[in-house]
DNA sequence: CTCCCTTGTTGACATCGTCAACATAGGAAA
DNA sequence: TTTCCTATGTTGACGATGTCAACAAGGGAG
């Protein structure tokens, strides 16, 4: 028994994932939940909050899976690549959704949605500043350094999801830059 | 005297640096050059047809600015800086303009968009080039190289646009994280 | 029992993208 | 010159969509 809130949540994700933003309107989302063409509105404030809901949900899972990494038994190295193959798995899997949480301008700037979006930078940083503590990483700022490594796997993804850069090569050329960072940054 | 087609692609350039995304409606479009609001219909196929008439007469005025770069007397790290800013100023003075060119999912890919976004990449790609052979880059595929440093300037340009990652810091943290990457690239 | 807050419904409205039909001017073709 | 076609633009209409207002039911607190 799903409360009808979580409901419309889960209904926007499933038409985010089969077709695209523009089909995640409130009226098909409440359709597929089975109320009238309203009932969103006595959940959330309108069409923008609703997807903001949704990045928000996905915003803690990110958090979640990068906190998992953290407190793995690996290496830390090992956990730093782990969590930007998380990432590039949820965007590979999710593209839609992916822009949504990362670079939609529609989204309002909710402070929920700014602090569950700050909340997986943190995670992730968690994980760098492990790896500087290893040797495995520079010992500069953890902040300065999880910005590059996380600017670098979002601009990859980014440009790969809309083909804007070297061609579409898949999903195999931001792994590819990744490593190359990687390699980079581990000498030195 | 100008055509009605350029004014109709500049009337979508300043309403979406004015009022967005959501601002820019063909209707919108239309009255603003003073025609009817179907008038755009007989010079484009639609509205992402016109949007992607906007994105491909700035991709080739960024890949002209990178070839002016790149034939400049200065050296070629300087030319490369110089790239990097002229990205990063771009994206500063019109975000949506930028957010359309390198994130928009609605954008067709067009042959012709497609092609535009890969020349500004290739120009942005010779600069790489001069770099490495002067010795200020390291001698790797220069196509993974570019990768790496366009994927990289924008992710921190769009992650700030969004504000998704450390916070509302402004376009300085843009700036560092490029100068960043610079000094580790630079170490070799 | 009564009141009110939550949740939901119906109906309406403005806006938008798009299509179809019609108008007109200017040059090519005869 | 006259005829016709194409490019360009206009008007009108339609369906879809986000959003607002008004109304309904139901369940728990007092």
């Amino acid at each position: 028994m799903e409360s009808t809130k979580q409901q419309l949540v889960s209904a926007a994700s499933r038409l985010l994932d089969d077709g695209g933003q523009t089909a995640v309107t409130l009226r098909a989302v409440a359709e597929q939940v089975g109320v009238s063409h309203n009932a969103p509105y006595r959940h959330f404030n309108g069409r923008a909050a609703l997807l903001a809901a949704v990045a928000e949900r996905d915003f803690d899972r990110l958090r979640q899976a990068f906190e998992e990494q953290d407190r793995s038994n690996t290496s830390s190295e090992a956990a730093l690549h782990a969590g930007a193959a998380a990432l590039i798995d949820y965007a590979t899997r999710h593209k839609a959704r992916y822009r949504l949480l990362f670079s939609d301008p529609q989204l309002l700037p909710e402070a929920s949605l700014r602090k569950a979006a700050f909340g997986s930078f943190l995670a992730f940083s968690a994980i760098v500043s492990r790896c500087q503590q290893d040797g495995a990483l520079p010992s500069i700022d953890t902040v300065s350094l999880t910005g590059l490594i996380y600017a670098t796997l979002h601009g990859a993804i980014d440009l790969d999801i809309g083909g804007r850069a070297s061609g579409q090569k898949g999903l195999g050329s931001v792994k590819d830059t990744a490593a190359l960072l990687f390699d980079l940054l581990k000498a030195h």
